[in-house]
DNA sequence: CGAATAACATGAAAATATTTCACGCACAGA
DNA sequence: TCTGTGCGTGAAATATTTTCATGTTATTCG
């Protein structure tokens, strides 16, 4: 029998364009879908989409099945939307608060989608810069927190991985470098939002262990970051993401650090009381799908 | 997670009104649905209908999923009426052998709605009343027979099962008996079909075996078996829904046959070349589903 | 070319979810 | 009070879904 959740499969194969990562979307191996798949073209005698293109093709079947997904998957999140206020009540409120200063990018628009979604819910952002977010959160003057996870004094939503990397000037001295080490940051100039230094992760996961001296400069907005390394007032570590467009007109040059290269994981982490509210949850969906959608190279966690 | 199987127990609840007819309709017990609906409202923290009324009376959560239901499930008919098409083509002819008489009462709506879905298929009545039924299906003259089961040189679906009242005039001598015995028909006059008597459950299953002498004289259409029958010229078998009215309105007196009452089981038969075919499957449910919502003291077969 | 990689398929096992069975409870009507 | 009917529930049985381990095929890269 056709069910909900192969929809999903089939609305996630689509904007993904493959198996493997449609699975990782849904929190689901390849195999499963594999199976999923195999059972519905069994099931309707025919197969959905051609698997040798990249990204993959539908068929006409498949596609009918995609037109019915974009019509009932928009209803089933308004019922249940609208179940989830009759039983819970729609208002609320949600302060916001980032750790991270480039989140700024992609929550605006995920801000602007859940106020069509939950009219009455109050959302803002509490300026969690100056202060340890975490401490606006116990002392209640926030709600959220978007950033590390504050387990298990609250309870925590994964969000995504993504890969920060360094960016420097056209033919910075380190452009050669296909990858950079702690070392030749010694006598940089690092660029940073103005937060202290525990928060920044390349200071704390790769200089501070390997004993680097730098100097360190800092700047309130991305696009400010970024103005300063392109005119080689120093260097700065940026989420991938947030430099891709940057990157790709060559203003500036990245280069990713260690081996591995530097990943960070980001969390929403609520009070206990919220964790059950359908508009904290909704919240945590509506980042992770638009996130997924319109964020390059990043890994959805869990 | 909710899934179309939810939506379609609330429909059927609805439409039913109990637990225990819901799960009939879905070929399912009383439990499952229990259960089911018992995960439902943990899922949304909140009943879904008052069971103490009857009809069950729908909360304003149930009543939202219904709603929900009621905009999804003629989409996924529709969706996969048209898959089908794709993969079978939609094009196609049904030719309908009729075994009982009375079924006209309940086919032509069903037809009508058929002719809805597939435009592409003819659909036809063959007449069957003269000629065996079988016979028609054999000499390839019908595509689908709805009567008694012609397995296994066919493909058989089950319908329903109902049950034949004998319908005799007001103050008839045999009205005063609650249940009637084979012997009650001694040198009564059975109004019949024009069709054999082998054909004839109540002659074939009662009279028969108990070799009760009695009369017979046969008319064409159920109203006209009623005229006679109101009229004092003899007593008549049909099905339960097909003289409801004539009973609720005193028009005749209806009376079970023997302890357990004589009740006859429905069932279509195609070739087995057609059993797959989606139009044939199709007109199988509309039958199901539009009998059991429109007839009375029905119960689905398997 | 051959090795490495990536995407998908597949059978069997494991994990889940659903359904049935058997029984109990509550209520309505005789 | 007894009986029948409808619903709830725990445990067992089934069915379904998912994962795991591994195979196949196509593609890229040295």
């Amino acid at each position: 029998m056709l069910e909900i959740r192969h929809l999903r499969t089939l609305s996630a194969l689509r904007s993904s364009g493959s198996l493997v990562r449609a699975a990782q979307l849904l929190n689901l191996t390849q195999s499963a879908l594999s199976h999923q798949i195999r059972l519905l073209e069994e099931r309707y005698q025919a197969p959905l989409f051609e698997r040798k293109s990249m990204p993959i093709a539908f068929t006409a079947t498949g596609s009918r099945l995609l037109e019915l997904a974009d019509k009932l998957l928009p209803e089933i999140e308004l019922a249940e939307r609208d179940v989830a206020r009759l039983s819970q009540g729609d208002k609320g409120q949600l302060r916001v608060a980032l750790e991270c200063h480039t989140c700024f990018d992609w929550l605006m628009p995920v801000m602007d989608a859940f106020r069509q979604r939950w009219p009455d819910v109050e959302i803002d952002l509490v300026s969690g810069f100056h202060s340890e977010p975490a401490d606006l959160l116990r002392s209640g003057e926030a709600d959220l927190v978007i950033g590390s996870p504050y387990g298990p004094d609250f309870t925590v939503f994964p969000l995504f991985r993504f890969e920060m990397l360094v960016v420097m000037a056209q033919k910075h001295r380190l452009q050669a470098q296909r990858r950079l080490v702690a070392s030749d940051f010694t006598g940089e100039t690092l660029i940073t939002y103005p937060v202290p230094e525990e928060r920044i992760d390349l200071i704390r996961e790769v200089l501070r262990p390997a004993g680097i001296e730098f100097e360190r400069r800092t700047a309130e907005l991305t696009v400010a970051v970024l103005q300063l390394v392109a005119s080689r007032r120093g260097i700065a570590a940026l989420p991938n993401w947030a430099i891709k467009n940057y990157v790709d007109y060559d203003y500036v040059v990245a280069r990713p650090v260690g081996e591995h290269g530097l990943w960070s994981d980001l969390y929403v982490s609520v009070p206990d009381a919220l964790q059950d509210k359908a508009y904290v949850r909704d919240f945590v969906s509506v980042i992770r799908e638009q996130c997924a959608a319109s964020l390059d190279g990043i890994k959805l966690l869990s």
